[in-house]
RNA sequence: GUCCCCAUCGUCUAGAGGCCUAGGACACCGCCCUUUCACGGCGGUAACAGGGGUUCAAAUCCCCUUGGGGAUACCA
């Protein structure tokens, strides 16, 4: 049988980390077994759901690469279909129509847990047969009284429910709509589902519904129940505890590629392997490694993988996902050197795009004034006349190479005998702005001939204004 | 309250009874490299929650305690 994995996210808001990481495991261990993946919209209630989270939680898995390979499926399309289910439900005895009031149900469940009771339904219109035609009413499906409904868990092993625990819970409103945990397992059935993958959080929801498969005939798929991630400090994660949408931190400046292999790593190894590529993780996946544990998020990590894939992935690429972010900088990168080659110049010292992208600024534009500290420090009188020089030599330099360029600044150095610093550094401020950039003759070759022999002109005129000052 | 799940460095984790004087990675701290900032290299600090068992031997198995988390909806 052909391994099927689902993600089923309820559309009420972005697609968050946790979220992003089950869908993850979906994805991998459907592609490790040369499966199928499907993507399934629970919106049944009509309420929460919006149609601009379902967007985000599209854009979101887009942006991570999670292609499913079937969907979105929409529960609110399939109403007919758990209709007819429940329907068949009732036919066979298997569930009943429930005439109780919201009220006296709400009584119920505050005195049983006054008393330390587990609150559950009592039962009232379990076995009441014929009941009032015209009467508003929900159906509840007719959970065993007694036994246990044992499972094993993928990550877990064995755990087990004492039915005396699980009510008939319901599953079809008073308005018709089904809920839930009846849709999952109609919609899990129908879509031949075989490996339900999905947050520490639906275990509870597991026996009920593997009540739910029994009583409608249905063939029960494996279960496997991923811990929580927690937030940076080790509190639950949540909106108070920065990005948590995925879409967030594209904005930030991460590559799909390093939020990924973060996320993988989270909550799951293979021994000490720390990077991973698509297909390595493809290949190397198995639900039989994921973690018990509960595990929290740490941005350093992101940062460290992020700025590995900086570094390491074709430049050109990276480039691609950089003009995004020079766009939203607005920086205007018609004019400047090639997006990859700056990539190339800046990429070991970036540790996010958005950085990499606000460092490159001076290869396409003047830069606003002299960083103070750098300008104090390196534009002083006494370098006026090596700076002079340097500029001198660049201008009648025909070969504008990182060879060339380098032979320049020595050749300048050993004319006038002076160290690097004394020529090196005040270069740098003079072509840059400020103290740092990429060595000199990439920067010098990116930032082209004629703006440079401008700017170390600029830099020499500053350098006379400030000797008149004094 | 009741039910369910979880527990190794600050964090992510390796570890399936002897290979553990507990390994790797991030972060942090040194040193080296260096014309800046980085990258890189080398080294260091740092953990089996506590208590009982089982066993010749336990981070690994069992029980209890403690501490986290989740579920208890006509939400998903």
């Amino acid at each position: 049988m052909m391994v099927t994995t689902r993600f089923a996210p309820s559309p009420t808001g972005f697609l968050h980390v946790g979220g992003a990481r089950t869908a993850l495991y979906c994805w991998l261990h459907a592609k490790n077994k040369g499966g199928k993946f499907i993507l399934r919209i629970e919106d049944t209630d009509v309420e929460r759901s919006t149609q601009a989270a379902v967007d985000a939680i599209l854009e979101g898995m887009t942006w991570l690469g999670l292609i499913w390979d079937e969907g979105p499926y929409y529960q609110t399309k399939r109403f007919d279909r758990y209709k007819d289910r429940a329907t068949q439900l009732l036919n066979s005895g298997k569930a009943y129509k429930c005439y109780c009031s919201k009220e006296r149900v709400n009584n119920l469940r505050a005195t049983q847990e006054a008393a330390g009771e587990t609150a559950r339904y009592d039962g009232k219109c379990r076995d009441i047969g014929a009941a009032p035609v015209d009467a508003p009413y929900v159906v509840r499906f007719k959970n065993p009284i007694d036994g246990v409904v044992k499972f094993t868990d993928h990550v877990r092993g064995d755990i087990e429910f004492s039915n005396a625990q699980l009510d008939d819970l319901i599953i079809q409103r008073t308005d018709g709509t089904p809920t839930y945990n009846f849709c999952v397992v109609v919609d899990d059935w129908d879509m031949k589902i075989t490996d339900v993958i999905r947050g520490e959080d639906h275990i509870n929801n597991t026996p009920r519904q593997i009540n739910i498969y029994h009583a409608l005939g249905a063939t029960v798929p494996s279960f496997t129940h991923c811990a929580m991630i927690l937030g940076d400090d080790g509190a639950k994660l949540s909106k108070r505890h920065g990005a948590v949408s995925v879409m967030q931190y594209r904005d930030e400046g991460y590559l799909p590629e390093a939020l990924k292999n973060y996320l993988v790593r989270l909550g799951w190894s293979h021994g000490d392997q720390e990077i991973f590529n698509e297909q390595q993780m493809i290949d190397l996946f198995s639900l039989d490694d994921i973690n018990k544990a509960p595990s929290a998020f740490n941005t350093d990590k992101l940062i460290w993988l992020n700025q590995h894939y900086i570094k390491t992935l074709d430049p050109g690429y990276v480039a691609e996902h950089l003009i995004w972010h020079m766009k939203e900088q607005k920086i205007d990168t018609s004019t400047g050197p090639q997006l990859s080659e700056v990539v190339c110049a800046l990429s070991e010292r970036a540790k996010t795009l958005v950085d990499l992208a606000a460092s490159s600024r001076y290869f396409f534009e003047e830069y606003k004034e002299f960083d103070p500290a750098a300008a104090k420090k390196h534009l002083r009188p006494v370098v006026k006349n090596n700076l002079a020089l340097v500029q001198q030599k660049l201008s009648m330099l025909t070969h504008w190479t990182d060879i060339a360029l380098q032979q320049v600044i020595q050749d300048t150095a050993d004319e006038l005998n002076v160290g690097m610093g004394k020529i090196g550094m005040p270069l740098r401020v003079a072509i840059t702005g400020a103290g740092q950039s990429p060595s000199l003759e990439i920067t010098l070759r990116l930032i082209g001939k004629e703006r440079s022999i401008a700017r170390i002109t600029r830099a020499l005129d500053f350098i006379s204004v400030r000797e008149a000052a004094q």
